[in-house]
RNA sequence: GGCCCCAUCGUCUAGUCAGGCCUAGGACACUGGAUUUUCAUUCCAGUAACGGGGGUUCAAAUCCCCCUGGGGUCACCA
């Protein structure tokens, strides 16, 4: 029995696409549920300039989810290089090979004149397939095109009188008619290979037993496993996973997508959150700006890879009728392609943050006060080294909103513990509701303001005995003087534990607030 | 348009291969209630689906056929 090995094998981009990763994942996955290899090769055949630029951020996602490649890239391997372009030798090899058992041929017929008998035939709606007209040419002929540099693609030769079918792990048995198909070029007039002749050559020659990819690819396959056949390459198993869809719908996630989504009531959550975060950090929200179909936005808004790999997980598999929080390890213990769905599953933001918070909870307070600092620093709200106080503060801050806290971005918005008094911004509209407009809300908080500075301990529980006690000597409800005071202190409608926020601010930090808080709704009245 | 794939609550899915245990289960979201004299958490409850039509069968979400709908793909891209 050899042994399982799989393959992702990204172009490289300058960024990985989530749905990519999902398709990654499931080859990880099945390669460490057999105790077999996951191989990573970089399908750069288009070369681009700057490839290790364009390369880094895919590893870089793989690393930051903990997906480890046995071959590929910085770990190398015995069937390398893992680089396509780099492995021309090989694929020149084959074609050769191809070319002399005459299942392949030089076709010299014009790049336009093969565009306008496709498009007659679409016209008359007819079935396009190759002319062939080549294939007439004498070896005599072929050999004096040859001498004059006559340019020429080498197209695979299909053999029109059979059908090709694949039993796919997903999908169950497939078939095509060949009658059907075009003589694919495998390559093109520069001699240069087309990624459905290389993939096929490389995939041999890496041993792959499971061709895991994404459905997309499907129609790929027909010609692939000609190709293997006339290579006489065994050939590998198939199982053609469902894409991952937009949220809301039922179409391929894709980059492209990007200005749509943004407006897509489905998806706009999570744009708003990175907004929100990014914006803090600075982040540049230029061309290349961070979105949501890439896995980056995902490491930056602060998720956690437990969260993300658990949603990914989730997207077209399930362990059973139940199990819906599971770490990386329960998945691989109980993957199978046997579980995976065939119809697109669309990534669901609302489900992918209640993975997300789960994961967050069961952190220990150490790791969510680290996720914290790094946040908070790299964002500017706090020292690059932060002093044990700062580390100290941020961790009371920590267990006050720990309930909150979804992704490690969510505590830059409760900037209010790190920024002063001057430094504090507040929510317009809740502070008009609630500070400005009702008509004695200024003079209860004045009220209490005072009330406040006369008490010699400034712990939460006396602050708590004090309000109420405020709140009997007036007559009100604690819902008429808590908004405001919330409000004035911290600038948001919602946040942590108003007393020990108080406690937290400190007597006058608090009081500070409260002037300034009361200034700023009168001059609001003024106008 | 050709070829191919897919079809269970709004969403992710269980159930389909081996028809009866399904008056279709879970989760997210949503709604209501309890707790919290703020905010959030937590707990409880509720709304909500087998796309349609024919068969086969004692019995169909499950098997067969047709229709409809959705999607992928049709490059000297990967």
């Amino acid at each position: 029995m050899t042994s399982v090995r799989t393959r992702f094998a990204p172009s490289p981009t300058g960024y990985m696409h989530i749905g990519g990763m999902r398709t990654a994942l499931f080859n990880w996955l099945w390669a460490r549920k057999n105790g077999g290899q996951f191989i990573l090769r970089i399908d750069d055949t288009d070369q681009q300039r700057n490839m290790d630029e364009a390369l880094q951020p895919i590893l870089e996602a793989f690393r930051w989810l903990g997906l480890d490649w046995d071959e590929g890239p910085d770990v190398g391997g015995d069937l390398g290089p893992y680089f396509q372009s780099m492995r021309r030798p090989l694929h020149t090899a084959a074609l050769e090979k191809l070319l002399a058992a005459g299942l392949a041929y030089r076709d010299f017929e014009p790049a336009e004149d093969t565009r306008a008998q496709r498009e007659a035939a679409e016209k008359e709606k007819r079935v396009y397939v190759s002319s062939r007209d080549s294939l007439q040419l004498t070896a005599d002929q072929v050999a004096a095109k040859l001498a004059a540099g006559e340019p020429h693609v080498v197209r695979f030769l299909i053999p029109r009188d059979r059908r090709v079918s694949i039993n796919d792990h997903i999908r169950g048995r497939v078939e095509w008619d060949c009658s059907l198909m075009v003589d694919p070029v495998i390559a093109r007039a520069d001699g240069s290979p087309l990624y459905n002749f290389a993939t096929v050559v490389d995939d041999a020659h890496l041993r792959i037993t499971h061709v895991i990819r994404a459905e997309e690819h499907l129609s790929n396959t027909p010609v692939q496993v000609l190709l293997h056949e006339a290579l006489g390459n065994e050939l590998p198993e198939f199982a053609h996973i469902p894409f991952v869809a937009a949220p809301g719908g039922k179409k391929k996630l894709s980059k492209r997508d990007i200005d749509k989504y943004r407006k897509s009531p489905a998806f706009q959550k999570l744009f708003k959150l990175g907004d929100e975060v990014l914006g803090r950090l600075g982040v540049d929200a230029g061309d290349q700006a961070l979105s949501p179909v890439m896995v980056a936005y995902y490491r930056e808004v602060g998720f956690l890879p437990a969260g993300v790999l658990n949603a990914l997980a989730r997207l077209g598999w399930s362990l059973d009728d139940e199990t819906e929080n599971m770490s990386l390890q329960t998945v691989q213990q109980n993957f199978s392609l046997e579980r995976v769905v065939k119809g697109a599953a669309s990534l669901d933001p609302d489900k992918l943050m209640s993975y997300q918070a789960y994961w967050m909870g069961q952190l220990s307070d150490q790791e969510k006060l680290d996720g914290c600092v790094r946040f908070l620093v790299k964002a500017g709200l706090i020292p690059e080294a932060p002093d044990a106080d700062t580390i100290a503060r941020v961790q009371t801050v920590v267990q006050l909103v720990a309930d909150r806290l979804r992704v490690f971005g969510d505590i830059l918005s409760m900037d209010e513990f790190f920024v002063t008094a001057e430094g504090l911004s507040y929510d317009e509209k809740e502070f008009q509701k609630r500070v400005v407009r009702p008509e004695d809300a200024v003079d209860l908080l004045q009220a209490l303001r005072k009330r406040l500075a006369e008490q010699e301990s400034f712990s939460a529980d006396h602050l708590h005995d004090v309000v109420q006690q405020f709140v009997a000597d007036q007559s009100l409800k604690f819902g008429q003087i808590a908004p405001a005071l919330r409000l004035s202190v911290t600038g948001k409608a919602k946040g942590a534990d108003l007393f020990p926020t108080l406690e937290l601010l400190g007597r006058d930090e608090c009081l500070l607030r409260l002037d300034r808080a009361v200034g700023r709704a009168e001059s609001m009245k003024v106008v």
